[in-house]
DNA sequence: CCACAATAGTGTAGAATCAACACTAATATA
DNA sequence: TATATTAGTGTTGATTCTACACTATTGTGG
């Protein structure tokens, strides 16, 4: 059944990941110049696994991390009513390494969240909302790990944080910090990279579940 | 333009205010039975405005606190998808005070959060994620404030804030601590209420607006 | 092989915040 | 006037947070 207005609804997805010590959100392009990946549904799906779906088909990363994170109306041009649902993605360095193999897929392009170029319609100020989540959801939850690769100096985590945080921590009150919140354990590797003493690997306890803090 | 897919687009609220001591949701009555204010859109509008305007039309609270909350996608018995954006809304005890003459508008009914009747779909489980929201909120928010009147004392605001929350807080602390956030303010008046001390009556310095704190 | 450069890893002390706790003050009523 | 009832107020110990500097281990280059 169709309302008395006409529905425009789409999924767009902000994917976030850590590349060179930067936080950048992965773009697509179309003709129509450079936007978030999304798009329309296709037939009765769930809006979670359409979000997947666009980020699968469109960039490669299905193995992303992805949570909803608002929805917009805005009235077209044409009369209708474009609904949007946008969620956010966060792409593990390790998923980064491996190249996912753009056969017939959309050109695509990481970009600094600093310097985006023009997006559709309103995809700057959603990828700015995104940024806003996330860094807030540092505070209390281990969504951070989701950034991760599967194994990771401790360094490497603090990076990542001080990265979206857009400010530098303590080394030692980090360490403190993480360590008790029981979420990562030593591996009991090393990390053998450069001319200096080699780092401990880490790994999640529970990858892929975000929990909650205090 | 329409989707290839059957769209039905509808807006839910969740209503909540404090009476008795409780906190309760505003449902109203259909043929088929209770649910949640909201409806379908009603030609091009702005997805919080419809928001109002379910909650204005059905319920007479059109000037309670409006904040989003989530959006489902539910795949329709007919074929097409259901998508659901919920929100919720904070009713002030001011406002509950002055019956909103109900003429012409569907059946409603404060009810329990704790013992919600019979709910079209999936209408508790909104009910039940609006609440956890709301308890969080409280945290780190001034929330609680869109749920007094104009005028209220501690105790009545640490009461609604033991209800939200499901325990008892410490008088001494409670006040410390929201007299620090500097979001209220004495009004100089005091409430005599019964054979016992009167109580400084307070009243929100920026009413209508909700402040992060920490 | 030795000096140097570079990052890993570790503890403490003072400050700030949090949590527990009990009595006096002011009013209405009987 | 005695009583019941809620308002209002500080301190102390525990915990958490913040600031801060040195030793350890490796690779590299002379």
């Amino acid at each position: 059944m169709i309302g008395p207005v006409a529905l425009n609804l789409s999924i767009e997805v902000v994917p976030f990941a850590i590349r060179a010590e930067r936080l950048e959100v992965l773009l697509t392009r179309r003709p129509t110049g450079w936007r978030l990946p999304g798009g329309p549904l296709e037939g009765v799906e769930n809006l979670d696994a359409a979000a997947r779906r666009h980020l699968t088909d469109q960039t490669g990363f299905g193995g992303a991390y992805l949570e909803q994170l608002y929805t917009f109306g805005r009235p077209e041009a044409a009369g209708g009513l474009a609904v949007t649902v946008a969620y956010y993605a966060l792409v593990s360095c390790g998923a980064l390494a491996v190249d996912p193999a753009a056969d017939g897929r959309a050109r695509m392009e990481w970009s600094s969240l600093a310097a985006l170029p023009d997006l559709l319609q309103d995809h700057a100020g959603i990828a700015a909302l995104a940024h806003r989540r996330l860094a807030s959801k540092l505070a209390y939850s281990t969504i951070a790990l989701q950034l991760m690769p599967e194994r990771f100096t401790l360094t490497e985590l603090q990076a990542v944080n001080e990265t979206i945080l857009g400010e530098i921590l303590d080394k030692r009150n980090f360490r403190k910090r993480i360590l008790a919140l029981d979420c990562i354990e030593a591996t009991g590797e090393t990390a053998r990279r450069g001319g200096h003493r080699p780092a401990q690997l880490y790994r999640a306890k529970r990858p892929g579940q975000v929990d909650f803090i205090k």
